[in-house]
DNA sequence: GTCAATTTGACATATAAGATGTCATATTGA
DNA sequence: TCAATATGACATCTTATATGTCAAATTGAC
C-alpha cells in the first residue's frame, strides 16, 4: 500500500461526515422552502439543463427512477415543474420547471451562495479545483456502469 | 459572488453523489460482515483510537448518542466490541474493540484499500493532500459549534 | 456537603433517502 | 413482426439520522 493509497483512504473518510452536515443544513433551510434534497437535486437538474422524462432525470442522478418519481410527483403538486409532451414518447412526458420552480430554486442558490462565501474568501481557487478534479475521479472510479449496472463496484 | 464561490458551490454539488457511491459500494462489501456504515465507522474509532463511552463516541462522530447506542448494541451482540468498567462514571461503560471486532476491521480494510489503490495510482500525492485540506476546511465550516448545538449553522 | 444543572442509559418514535419488486403497457430494434 | 427493453404506477423495505422522554447518575457551583 502506498502512502497515496492511505491519503486517499483518508480524504473518502472524510465524505460521510461532510455529507452529513451539509446535508443537515441544507435540508434545515429548504424546510422553508417544503421540498428535501432529492427535490432540490431535480429542480436543479432541470433549472440548469433541459427538460427530461423520468428515467432520464434519475440516469442523469444516479438514482433509480421510483424515487426520482415521487419527488417529481411533490414538485408537480407544488407547481415548481410541469409535464410537456414528449415528442420521443406517447407515455413518458418531459419535466420541465415552472417559472416558480426557477423563482425558488434561484432563492435557494442565493443563500447558498451566502452561506459559502466565507469558505470560499478563506480558500484558494487552485486548491478547490484541484480539490474538485481528485473527487471527480473518485465519483468515476465509483461509478456503475450506466451500460452494465450490475457490474461489480470496486469494492465487491 | 466570486468564481471562487462559485467552484466551492460546485465542489459541494460532488459531494452527495460521492458519497452515495462510495457508501453504496462500501454497504455492499460490509453486508458479509453483518454490519452496516455506521458499525463500520464506530468499529473504526474504536479500532483505531481509545476505548470510549457511547455518548463519547456520538461526540467524536458528531452523531446523536441514540443512534450510536443502536450500532454499539450490535457490535456487543456480534462480539465486535465488548463493555468495560469506566473509572470515570458507574453506569456509563467504555466501550472497547475486541479482537475479533479488531480482526475483522483489518480485513475490511484491507478489502478497501485494494478497492482504493488502482485510484490512488492515477492521482498525485500531493493533489490529494490539497483535496484532504479542502474537505477538512468545508467540513470545519459546517460543522456545529460543540458546545452551542443550537446555534445556527452556515445556511440558516 | 448540598443542590441545581447536566449527563447518561434505555426505550420509543418519526422522517427521509434510497433500494428493490411487480405488472401492464408502450416502445424499440433485430 | 416479434422479442427485448423502457416506462408508469403502484407498493414495500431497509437504513441513516433526528427527536422525544424519563429516571438515575454525575458534576459543578456555592
Amino acid at each position: 500500500m502506498t502512502d497515496t493509497t492511505e491519503a486517499v483512504y483518508e480524504l473518502l473518510q472524510m465524505v460521510r461526515p461532510l455529507h452529513r452536515r451539509v446535508a443537515r443544513s441544507v435540508a434545515e433551510h429548504l424546510k422553508e422552502a417544503g421540498i428535501g434534497v432529492g427535490e432540490r437535486a431535480v429542480l436543479a437538474l432541470l433549472v440548469e439543463g433541459e427538460p427530461r422524462s423520468v428515467p432520464a432525470i434519475g440516469r442523469a442522478l444516479f438514482l433509480p427512477r421510483q424515487n426520482v418519481q415521487k419527488w417529481v410527483d411533490g414538485l408537480l403538486r407544488a407547481g415548481l415543474v410541469e409535464r410537456r409532451p414528449n415528442p420521443a414518447h406517447r407515455r413518458s412526458h418531459l419535466i420541465a420547471a415552472t417559472d416558480e420552480g426557477r423563482d425558488l430554486f434561484a432563492q435557494i442558490r442565493a443563500r447558498e451562495t451566502r452561506a459559502i462565501a466565507e469558505l470560499a474568501g478563506r480558500l484558494s481557487p487552485s486548491d478547490v479545483k484541484v480539490a474538485s478534479d481528485v473527487l471527480a475521479a473518485c465519483l468515476e472510479h465509483f461509478s456503475p456502469f450506466e451500460d452494465d449496472p450490475d457490474r461489480p463496484g470496486p469494492l465487491a
